[in-house]
DNA sequence: AAAATATTTCGTAATTTTGCGAAATACAAA
DNA sequence: TTTGTATTTCGCAAAATTACGAAATATTTT
């Protein structure tokens, strides 16, 4: 063995998207998300989990640097949505993966 | 708000899956022992990626803890091969998820 | 019984994740 | 301009993850 052998991109892009679902307040705002027409805001979803505030402001953080989700400022509110091509790139990742 | 909502169990199952498909390493494990007939041993991953032996043991039985995986004694050395049955399970409510 | 082979477990360290409350930010309404 | 509303960022702590090498375990071969 000449050289160290290395993890593939895909390997690891796969690796990124399920890290990214690996939480369940994650799988929640992204079924949220996920249904028609269902932007909404942190303070429409903080009464259905059992996470502060804080809490689920990092975790929409780490979707929305995943590139899974965005936000659309509504003030004073921010309104939440699945960022629509991302997320079809990423299901056809996993899927792939999944068979 | 009576009482503190709970993460359903649903949401926890999903999160769980992912996260055994978190790391770029399992993620390798589960792709060489779903190939047809590809049950092996960890001495013949080794060589393909770039982590100690001792880690790929602990990503190994992490992976036999989520029941993704079994290891059949076969001395001197354990092969390993994918739990169908769980495997097909995790894909079947990951696929749920992702729609 | 000693040596060799394959792999895991142990001990430990560094890093990342998860979580919270308090303080800060941004904007609208009074 | 003060107040109120919605949300994030900060500072911190606890827990989990990832990683390694050394030592331990199990089994076969010599």
């Amino acid at each position: 063995m000449v050289s160290k052998p290395k993890f593939t991109a895909q390997q690891e892009q796969i690796a990124r998207i399920a890290k990214a679902i690996s939480h369940p307040a994650r799988v929640y705002i992204l079924e949220k998300l996920n249904g028609l027409n269902s932007c909404c805001t942190s303070g429409e979803m903080i009464g259905d989990i059992p996470i502060a505030r804080s809490t689920l402001s990092q975790h929409l953080k780490e979707l929305k640097y995943a590139g899974l989700i965005q936000g659309e400022i509504d003030p004073p509110s921010i309104k939440y949505c699945i960022n629509r091509n991302n997320w079809e790139i990423a299901k056809i990742i996993l899927n792939s993966f999944l068979k």
